[in-house]
RNA sequence: CGAGCUGGCCGGACAGUCGCUGCGCAAGCGGAGGAAAGUCCGGGCUCCACAGGGCAGAGUGCCAGGUAACGCCUGGGCGGCGUGAGCCGACGGAAAGUGCAACAGAGAGCAGACCGCCGAUGGCCCUUCGGGCACAGGCAAGGGUGAAAGGGUGCGGUAAGAGCGCACCGCGCGUCCGGCAACGGUUCGCGGCACGGUAAACCCCACUCGGAGCAAGACCAAAUAGGGGAGCGAUGGCGUGGCCCGCGCUGCUCCCGGGUAGGUUGCUUGAGGUGCGUGGUGACGCGCAUCCCAGAUGAAUGGCUGUCCACGACAGAACCCGGCUUACAGGCCGGCUCGCACU
């Protein structure tokens, strides 16, 4: 673990998403909302020092898997990109239904204006007691 | 060259970079589809049920073969469409039974007489002994109705007609020949000739079928609550009761079983791919060699940049296979048919 992968600022491990159905509980009960035209985002502050992702993709809002596919991809890919900026939140993306007829440069240019929304929204009101 | 039929195949390419995922100590290697889809069939695999047989129910439905199996595929037969290559077909039984058929029409199932034809025979009238009338009655050829009207053509026959008789064609039954068979042929004989249609109407016949699905199932197993057993201490305490017996509750330690969250497994080597040979018209079978080709589980297989071109469709694995059906930009290869022109 400690050999190839320290280096990458950009890395994607499982550290960095939410795997139990506990820790979704916890964001959608008490969180921050922000919205952008392809996905929501919800954030709750966590006490691990980094970010965590985690997908809520449905299938009503997108009904064909390949529109579901490729919205995490963006999601996920634009999440590793600016992660470092990020403070310690747990993040929760849930679909809505343009996410499918957008093309992927929309896609990529609503969602990098959401996380950016994210990080001054974090940064100014709320800084965050532990970190 | 132009129209068309048909079998098969491909499903942007390459490079760099940042990531994800499986395997591996590492270097590294592998990482969505022809439909991964719809979930319409058939299997494998699991668990549950099960002596045998029958009934009910569901499915299939020309024949033969292929297959693990099929509602699939191949070959063949029959029917229909097309000049043709070819394409399409729930394609068993209506001489077991029951039922159904609007409208039209005279009549629609062991039918019928509206128009029509005839009027020999009987009747009536005239009587020049020829005939006339269309009353009884006869007819089913022609017209008309209908999706469908109880073989066709010709000759004979007759008052007019009619399988009434005959010839040919058609049909049915038996026989014979070819074929494993469906079926075909038509040798011979018989029958004057219906046994109309409808079975995705009931039904009959033949064959097939137990149920649920990987959230199947197996294993590990917190916390909390609670169950069973043994031992220890006390011979207690609390409740019931006036009291004794009895009954119920109660302490500590250890063991056992069930089992939630969560985790592990099932999970990818398979009715497998490729090549060669071989049997078969073919589907496919057999033999040898060779290859390992996604295995995620909040769920990977992507983002960005560059170059090129015909500027990229439908679409994303979730236990695994075999089919079917549906969606699809564009392109490639083979075979064949028809038309035109030319040698």
């Amino acid at each position: 673990m400690a050999s190839g992968r320290a280096t990458g600022d950009y890395a994607f491990g499982s550290e960095l998403r939410l795997c139990e159905a506990a820790e979704y509980e916890r964001v959608f009960a008490d969180a921050r909302r922000l919205g952008g035209r392809s996905v929501t985002l919800l954030m709750r502050a966590n006490e691990l020092g980094h970010p965590r992702l985690g997908l809520a993709i449905s299938r009503k809002r997108l009904r064909r898997a390949v529109d579901r596919n490729r919205l995490k991809r963006h999601v996920r890919e634009t999440f590793r990109h600016l992660r470092h900026r990020l403070p310690a939140v747990d993040c929760v993306v849930l679909a809505r239904q343009d996410a499918a007829t957008m093309s992927a440069a929309e896609l990529h240019a609503d969602l990098e204006r959401l996380w950016q929304k994210a990080v001054h929204a974090l940064a100014s009101p709320h800084p965050d007691s532990r970190t």
